[in-house]
DNA sequence: TATGAATGAGATTTCATTCAT
DNA sequence: CATGAATGAAATCTCATTCAT
């Protein structure tokens, strides 16, 4: 009780039960607070506000996902611009993904399926838009060494989609890492092939 | 105060627009009643309380839409069967449930994207579900077709996923059903492709 | 439905089950008319209010019963006077007010236990306090015979009330109206004697 | 706003007012606040809510009470089963009864007349009931000693009755503690009588 | 470091009642 | 004879937030 930092702690704890169970918006300080063995004030004097509390709980794990976004997106524009094969990187990058998620496995399911009404509410909309935004420049450059044929928006907007997706639902289907690993393999196998195959459509 | 059915619908009107904005839990039957010129008490008398206001706009586009899944489920399982070709069957059915899902576009929108709260909140879950019991029974019995293999169930299920997921997407994506029915057609495809390859693994 | 007077007699026989259940404040008119097969509306056809529906099926039981209140107080104020014998007429007072008020036994109930919140919610004591008026006299009377006695006020009006009361849980006990004739004997012989005993106190 | 346990009973002192006037049920939490100078948020900080509310106020006394009565049937079974002679016993029964029925006239005046839709609306039945179970095991002792003789059910029921009622009507009639102490016994008088006498019917 | 008190705004829901038709 | 529509007031309760201490 009187260690500040076990409060805190305390708190974050809290938060996640209650945020897992209720969703940001259902949840409720006073339950949180409570449970932790403090009052509603202590939030106030830890967090901003409830958006606070929730960012605590969230934000340093995002910003490890984001990071490993990013990096990954740079080194797959040099590959297609090398027509590289890369396979293996695939694997590797699942598998930073996958390290990142699963390290704090409670704040990322919150992250994705409980943010609802908070700050957060459209991370995974900007996730899917990070990797867009990448894929454009990418799907552009392939298209460029095929004469007749362009980029299809839409297919391209959907691998996006799907792809971010996948991994939400790995998570949200597999507690475990390690299952983790290996169920994730056919599924990117499967989209990147996809990828080559569908993302340009003929040019009229 | 006027035409009675134009009070109901007028409420209908304004709630359809509060929950696209708000979602069903923070939606406010205050502001939904005033927006249309009425007060909360004209609600409960057209509708039993918000949920049944809420499935006022969403119950019958739900049910036109799972009479169509249903139908195409059953369509499909003897087309395995029988080892029949049907890709024509697949635009058939995706035409079908596209014509359902942009007859009340934002009826659609509300009840996959804004139910959270109400008492269809889990509903892509449930089709998710109702797909996946249906490939349950199909991929079994491809499976008996090919010694030392079977079925991968993460895969399975991820294609139930995938599959609702395509044309929620769409409906998020493409406000035009026109449009809508293009741009589904190569996404549809892909799944039908990568079903065939992926959904089975080396029996161990 | 067409029938007006059926159409009323409905109202007042859903009324009174919904009464009995609810009690007159937590009733509800519309369920009261729904379960008549009309509307609310109808309620106010037929009575002016909420009140007027409750006097309908209260108001003429009740006044059968304060009528043979008046003529036995009556009779028994002109006994007291003569010093006469009258255990038989108390038998016959209290067939006579038993017959009326197992005449509509639900009507008797609803007016003596369930009327709170509404017009009637005082009749049990407005009843008591009838009985005490009439003892009043009564006891002066019996007092002036005896010189250094004065009537004990308190007793005086205990008996009122005990008297009503022992109607009252005769009616909430015993359902059937023979039956509470019988049990009704001991309990009135018991009452009458009490009454010579200690209605006079000492006067100082 | 100033002392923390001022404002807390200000709620209880508004609420008492509220709750003798209205009642349980039609009591409004919002006024009751506004009279103590706060809002209804407060009543639900320092009560669980308006149950929650009128137990603050009934709980203390009513189980003062309770105790007391238990005291009291214990004792009195011990005496009828060796034919003692405790009238004295009475008085200091009815004395210690009223003594706490007057400690709060207030909060028992509101639990024997103002609890309805309340938790503890029964609570004259309650009380009832555990004098008619003490009673029985008297009775069915004492009719053992005459053979030919059965214990009356009614009579007995309406004993247990009575003296409840007796005391329910002192609070009522008497706010005086000193006063209600004389009037009440030549009532527990007669009623001492008159159980012995009516008590018990021919077996037949 | 945290509490305890309290606010103020808002939520859904229920109700008796009215009245044009 | 009765409906169907609608009101307006009120109800209990929950919540995030604030702030003096």
């Amino acid at each position: 009780m009187s260690n500040p930092n076990e409060s805190r702690a305390r708190l974050i704890a809290s938060a996640k039960k209650e945020f897992k169970e209720k969703g940001f918006a259902k949840a409720s300080l006073r339950k949180i607070s409570a449970d932790a063995g403090l009052t509603t004030g202590a939030v106030y004097f830890f967090f901003q506000d409830k958006n606070g509390l929730f960012s605590a709980i969230v934000e340093e794990p995002l910003n490890r996902i984001l990071e490993i976004l990013r990096e990954h997106l740079i080194a797959d524009q040099d590959e297609v611009m090398h027509y590289e094969q890369h396979d293996g990187d695939h694997d590797a990058f699942a598998a930073a993904l996958i390290g990142e998620m699963y390290a704090d496995y409670d704040a990322m399911m919150i992250l994705l399926h409980h943010a609802q009404g908070s700050a957060y509410e459209n991370i995974v909309d900007r996730m899917i838009a990070l990797l867009d935004e990448y894929y454009q420049t990418m799907a552009a450059q392939y298209a460029s060494l095929f004469p007749g044929k362009r980029v299809n928006q839409y297919m391209l907007h959907w691998f996006s989609h799907m792809q971010i997706n996948a991994f939400v639902h790995l998570l949200e289907h597999e507690p475990d890492k390690t299952q983790a690993l290996k169920k994730i393999s056919p599924v990117l196998d499967f989209m990147v092939k996809g990828f080559m195959m569908y993302i340009l459509e003929d040019d009229l």
